[in-house]
DNA sequence: TCCCCACCTGACACCGGTACCACATCGAAC
DNA sequence: GTTCGATGTGGTACCGGTGTCAGGTGGGGA
């Protein structure tokens, strides 16, 4: 049986309706120091009859805890981003936790607000996929530092930050990729998704330059492509990177003109999901078979890719897994369990289906 | 300039440094009250000096409002609810209120917990995709409704309850889909995904009575499924609707079933995503050609949709607008805009690709 | 010259919890 | 019979804001 009344009954109604002192309500309620089985009775008993529910603002601003966890990732209808954030949530709420999420549309500014929303909120600790490229950027992350939040981060690492990072080995997920790719035979291998930049870089320096001033995972996997080409000792061609802005609809168009190129690609290594699909559109106008013509690996498998014909070889990330284990770390931090901070690496799966044969002679 | 200390340094402190009493510093850095330009300017640069941030706990405590939206879904991670989720997002950050996201594995009990949680954390407005079949099952949004927090229904209205629901018309949409498979010739329609029973419905009232009885997307789809072979004076099948877990394999395995009937199915409508890997499994393993031999319509387009060989016709539903128009609502409820309760209700697209032909003959 | 009022400022109560501590009660021990 | 300690209860300060209101100050009008 519960009050019908609009406003929230509080301790002190509750002790009252009782017949007992506010502090006595509040040690039952609250579930700490002693009352007597008696009294603990008729206090839970008005409660019971009043409705009572704890404020936990009022809970926080005194304890000054908050027990919520803030997430910061770039887009939350973004499947990757969707199973991290459950993730996380599943782990927090294990613990009591609850989560606030910002989606911050993977602008800087939008995070340095997300920011500040989650310090203002007084949450327990911070988990957020930065958009930040390097220290000089992260000084949201510094500020929420400074006030005794911990924070991981998740997904991407910010070079030269001093912090615990739960990620995937990118560089030697994308560097098997490609390795199949050439252990099938492959020498000309398209790099669909990377650095947004319109200028071609022509040399190489130039190009490592540029991935390491990129969103952490595009230049490590960059970097992967790189280190399976040098395996090999094949030389880095310009034409086979995709520049320009990270849409379906420049992947399509960059992969087509990768196919128009005199001596085109055999393969194709595609980045993110909106890579992949950028590149079938691609292949499908030029009318080429995928696997056949052109082999694909891309990266985040999804249930489509396994129904695809022929099914797509992928590379399969943990997301859930990737924001359990955040979680998990930011735990430790809470706790106070000075763990040298760091990389924490997750392993990728390389799922072998059926994109990947030999070059056409 | 901001102060290193870690406790955040607060409203008495400024006033302190600035050398005004508290009210002066609460009313300039509130932004309410009068304060004299001489004062304000000494207020500030304080404020800047140790680097105050309020505390929208303490904010809240005292003004009773939290700035904040409740938002319960079933699975965050689920791409459909991860676009609403952003929409409700983005159109409050527009306000100025931060969403907390609750996810509840579609279970009744953790959605009454999650409810709890937003009522105990104070928030302004509750946005749920609820996991309620009737008003029996929704106490708990009632519970929220006695405590004067504004609710809104998203995606599925909950029979009964009298309440703003954002919702598309999944009757009609899907009746749509069937027509147009109608139009094509096709007879033997399937029904993939479904109310999870086990004891296959024979007579047409007990299926629609467990139509009524279940999820309210999925009743209304099958209910559409009804009405278009209605149209047609087609009797329904028994045998042509999925029953079991909702589940890709069981997806699968219903209709490997369904093609191994006497009569098999010619055409098959599949109300998520989920039953359309699972029908495409079961297609592929059969060699059956999809569009040719079988054809397909789903629910809940995809880019992968698109890049499928053929080209899927589908069913898109507007997830962000669904989400926004979600958090429309509720902001006019939270301003006391007492407009009448009941369903908003949103366009789908028909999608019309290349997976719908005639059946074979 | 005095008074009144408009204009500013700061004291303080309040939001609803937590937690420290004083105090009352009662039985046991010396 | 007094003292001591254990036990149980309630008073109260505090968390960090908001917002009301009393009171001080200065200028203008009578």
């Amino acid at each position: 049986m519960t009050s019908e009344r609009s406003v929230p009954p509080t301790i002190s109604e509750v002790a009252e309706a009782a017949g007992v002192g506010r502090s006595t309500a509040a040690r039952t309620l609250g579930g700490y120091g002693y009352v007597s089985p008696e009294l603990r009775e008729r206090v839970l008993a008005a409660a019971e009859r009043l409705g009572y529910r704890a404020n936990a603002l009022a809970r926080s601003m005194s304890t000054g805890v908050s027990q919520t966890l803030g997430v910061i990732v770039a887009d939350i209808a973004n499947p990757f981003f969707g199973g991290v954030v459950r993730g996380i949530s599943d782990a927090s709420r294990a613990r009591g936790f609850d989560t606030l999420v910002l989606s911050t549309h993977e602008d800087l500014d939008e995070e340095i607000a997300a920011t500040n929303v989650l310090i203002d909120k007084r949450v327990d600790g911070i988990i957020v996929a930065s958009a930040a490229l390097d220290v000089a950027s992260a000084g949201h992350i510094e500020q929420a530092r400074a006030r005794d939040i911990p924070v991981v981060l998740v997904d991407r690492a910010v070079p030269g930050l001093d912090l615990d990072a739960v990620v995937i080995d990118n560089r030697a997920a994308a560097r098997e990729a490609v390795v199949r790719l050439l252990d099938a035979g492959h020498r000309r291998i398209g790099f669909v998704w990377g650095p947004p930049v319109q200028a071609r870089p022509r040399r190489r320096r130039e190009l490592i330059d540029i991935a390491s001033k990129n969103l952490w995972t595009d230049g490590e996997r960059l970097q992967g492509y790189l280190d399976a080409l040098d395996d090999e000792g094949i030389v880095f061609d310009a034409d086979l990177i995709m520049v320009g802005a990270k849409t379906e609809e420049n992947a399509q168009a960059e992969v087509t003109r990768m196919l128009d190129l005199p001596e085109a690609p055999t393969a194709l290594f595609c980045t993110e999901n909106d890579a992949m699909t950028g590149a079938l559109r691609a292949l499908r106008a030029r009318g080429l078979r995928v696997g056949a013509d052109v082999s694909l690996i891309g990266f985040d498998d999804s249930s489509w890719a396994a129904v695809m014909e022929p099914p797509l070889t992928m590379i399969e990330q943990p997301t859930l897994a990737l924001g359990a284990r955040a979680a998990e770390v930011l735990f430790a931090a809470i706790d106070g369990e000075a763990g040298s901070t760091g990389l924490h690496t997750l392993v990728t799966r390389f799922v072998d289906r059926a994109s990947v044969a030999p070059p056409p002679r």
